[in-house]
DNA sequence: ATGAAAGCGCTAACAC
DNA sequence: GTGTTAGCGCTTTCAT
């Protein structure tokens, strides 16, 4: 590969020093502190940096200066609409503020989520967003208790003093039941599973917190041991032959799964069975208009978590404290939205 | 941040040079070539090394061997299904063969794409996968010209000598046209737009072909202005009004309007007009089985451009011929599929 | 306002 | 087999 333009080059064809080069640069970005240039030397210097097309080497750079401007972050899997449309809104918030962004999928394994925090930090990230999983407490609590700053993401892990960024669960769970019972629904069930896992737990309890607030006893809490589709069409077959009048689901892929034995059994919506779910999909509001769904706030999950963990980067004294962000949910109709 | 443990503390501490250490830690994961350390200095290297949990500062290594194990990927849109799920097989193969990969958006503006690539060579990439867009082929001409191995992905410039892995997407179209022939449609219709990709044009001329072959004189190509929804709506009442009976839509986004309009207007497939499209989606093959749609091989996708990527970063040699890999299509009706 | 020089942690030649 | 040494390109005091 040819050999880059380094600061060397210029320095010598502007006739300065590579430290008078380098301050150049890197003070042309930040705007005007003690700005202490003469002018012309400066022009002189921009105007060989662009006859080159100098890029610095950030290799050199974070070596020198142990700022590297690129975090990690870790989701259980970058193909699931919701984590790719968040990694969207984060790589677009990187990108404007220089920044670059290392993204890993942990498929739910803490082993496998171990080893990626360990590749970004040799990698030499700043900090990490984390979408944890089953058993990665542990693991999460080593990296951050090393020094490195740690935002979660999506979930928090109960009892454990990280600064996260979640969905208001069991509000959004509470709101969505209480419409669904003010729809005239009584026999309403979730399909859940079993977790530690707090956003999912939070649904359940906000969705137990409004049954009972509703005066309705007769609640029920289906979880699935491996979460299959044959496991599901049960499910759904069973409510549906039990006259269960709407079914929650509280996970993307389940739901998905929800609805393909809601079609495939000739189930409709809303006159057969309710459905309600967290996340929408493509495959939801293009066809059923009732369905019920938690609009995730995408582009303030990656807004928040990523200023917070920036914050945390430069301020290491804050990174102490943990601050928790709660987004607030929204519970709308499918039909109420502006379809693709 | 708690300063991490160098090569220089492990040296140190094992009582041996610098040398050696950095030695022990390359060659171990090499394998054997012309090892020559004593056995039992290595024990004793590897032994601090695990005892302080040493891991190299790639940015050190990156500078000093000019090998970033670095790679950019430039998508249109990583939320976009189909670029998501080629991330998520990127990054796992990049994961096994201790890469690292940074991903990036053009939005399809060349303009954008040409910025992202600026910013990922000067994080020292050391190539880049691309989904080039219109009237980037100056932007990624002047990139490759300059030294940096470069692999299209999904869509080849025609004309241009750059390395790709492309979908053979003539022969999809044809293959999806005579599959519509064969099951006995003679006014089929295909719904794209205005630009000079080789994958829509190659899809474009696919069923021209077909038809031609087939002896139907009677084609059409739409061609959108803006390819909004209304646009989408208007041409799919229009192809009803005229009895057509069946459309292919040549993108993902307009495949999910074309549905949208679909279901809106109560059309059925395949009773009213038959549905053919390139890239499947979940919102489709969970309800109508009989749409007619082309299986990307994703995996393949994804390994075919970074081993030959890969290959142009090792062997510079090589980088100078153009290689280009078609990957063989799949044309399947989403019935034969196995859902969720 | 500018320059000299000392490394950041690592690898690659070359010496022993 | 193992150690010495010279940088990779950059930032950052500290002089001037």
């Amino acid at each position: 590969m040819k050999s880059r333009i380094t600061i060397t080059d210029i320095a010598k064809e502007a006739g300065v020093s590579t430290a008078l080069v380098s301050f150049v640069m890197s003070n042309k970005a930040k705007g005007s502190r003690e700005y202490r240039v003469r002018p012309e030397t400066e022009k002189r210097v921009l105007e060989v940096a662009a006859k080159y097309d100098y890029q610095p080497n950030s290799s050199a750079r974070a070596l020198r200066s142990g700022e590297y401007r690129t975090i990690g972050v870790v989701l259980s899997d970058i193909s699931n609409k919701f984590y790719a449309e968040i990694s969207r809104q984060i790589e677009n918030w990187a990108f404007h503020h220089d920044y670059v962004v290392l993204f890993g999928s942990s498929d739910e394994n803490p082993k496998k989520l171990s080893n990626v925090m360990k590749v970004f930090k040799n990698k030499g990230v700043d900090g990490m967003i984390i979408v944890p999983c089953e058993g990665s407490e542990s693991a999460i609590s080593q990296m951050a208790g090393s020094g490195m700053p740690v935002v979660l993401l999506d979930r928090d892990i109960p009892g454990a003093e990280f600064s996260s960024v979640v969905l208001n669960n069991f509000k959004a769970s509470v709101i969505m039941t209480e419409t669904l019972v003010g729809k005239g629904f009584r026999k309403i069930e979730m399909i859940s599973y079993k977790t530690t896992l707090s956003n999912i737990k939070d649904r359940e309890s906000g969705y137990l917190k409004a049954m009972e607030g509703a005066g309705l006893t007769e609640t029920r809490i289906h979880r699935p041991e491996y979460c299959n589709y044959r496991e599901i069409e049960q499910i759904v077959l069973d409510a549906k032959a039990r006259n269960v009048e709407a079914l929650i689901f509280t996970t993307y892929n389940m739901s998905l799964m929800g609805r393909k034995a809601f079609i495939s059994h000739g189930l409709r919506v809303p006159q057969d069975c309710f459905f309600a779910c967290f996340n929408n999909s493509d495959a939801f509001d293009l066809y059923e208009p009732d369905i019920l769904y938690v609009k995730q706030p995408i582009e303030q999950f990656a807004v928040e978590a990523m200023t917070l963990l920036v914050k945390m980067i430069n301020e290491p004294e804050s990174a102490q404290s943990c601050t928790k962000i709660i987004l607030q949910p929204e519970v709308v109709f499918s039909s109420s939205e502006v379809h693709v």
